[in-house]
DNA sequence: GTGCTAATCTGCAACTCGTGCGAACAAACA
DNA sequence: TGTTTGTTCGCACGAGTTGCAGATTAGCAC
């Protein structure tokens, strides 16, 4: 994701307002490898802003993944997760504490698959389940 | 998924009770390959069985899930879909009509990933998104 | 076949995650 | 400073799923 000033001025020149609540989302967002749920993002944004409503924060969610510039993570029915990196990788998922990390993955394109031939693909996901280092240490 | 014969043993040898609402589910999910939702197994159910609870239809899914006999799949939030094919196997989702397609994918051993020393992998799953040859050729 | 008992079924309420709606509000700009 | 248009907020609603409790029934002993 860009950073909140970048953010800022692509908001403002496709006609969108750049309101406090929106810039506080940015900050949050900015450089989190967390992966975090909605909730998650508003009870820290809460605790900045009292006040801000889970709605809003639902709603810039929404806005910076349909500009593309927030990616969404979901993993076995649970809540969307949000992940600023948009960049080309994949995810390992720790079972026990849920945590998820970004991997990146080389030979893919090698894989060979019996995908049907009149299916065309278009991208691709890998997710890694097992158990994160502090959780195999406990 | 073993046969409804194999299952109604195994429900049974565990104490299980086999109910004629359980042996419909077990046959409408044998050699199953649309990867149904819990919603689509109860439409189909009801129309053998009025009356059928829909509860009863997650009840049984759960049930077969956590005994290893079906497995589940979830796609970008969508409901839960369940997979009697619990083969070492992949998945395509054709992202115009939602269809799934079992897949295979060799190579999957010679991937490199930047996976942190300490995640200790215990499975992954590959999904690849792109357009079915219907949906390509309508 | 009859009776017993624990497992199961069913319907409903509740719960989680997310979205639609509309009135109140505020950013951007002249 | 005023106007316009997008935004925020709270609430109600919707989909998908699970908890609960009373009615029902499979499985087994006799």
């Amino acid at each position: 994701m860009r950073s909140p000033q970048e953010l800022t001025e692509r908001f403002r020149s496709e006609g969108l307002k750049v309101t406090p609540q929106r810039q506080l989302l940015f900050s949050l967002l900015h450089n989190n490898t967390e992966h975090p749920t909605a909730e998650a993002l508003y009870s820290t944004a809460s605790e900045q802003m009292p006040g801000i409503s889970l709605r809003t924060v639902y709603q810039t969610l929404s806005d910076l993944t349909s500009m593309g510039e927030l990616g969404q993570v979901s993993i076995d029915n649970g809540p969307a997760r949000f992940d600023p990196n948009i960049t080309d990788h994949h995810h390992a998922v720790c079972d026990i504490c849920g945590a998820i990390f970004d991997i990146h993955v080389d030979g893919t394109a090698k894989l060979a698959t019996d995908i049907d031939s009149g299916f065309t693909p278009s991208s691709m996901s890998i997710v890694y389940h097992g158990s994160c280092a502090s959780c195999v240490a406990a």
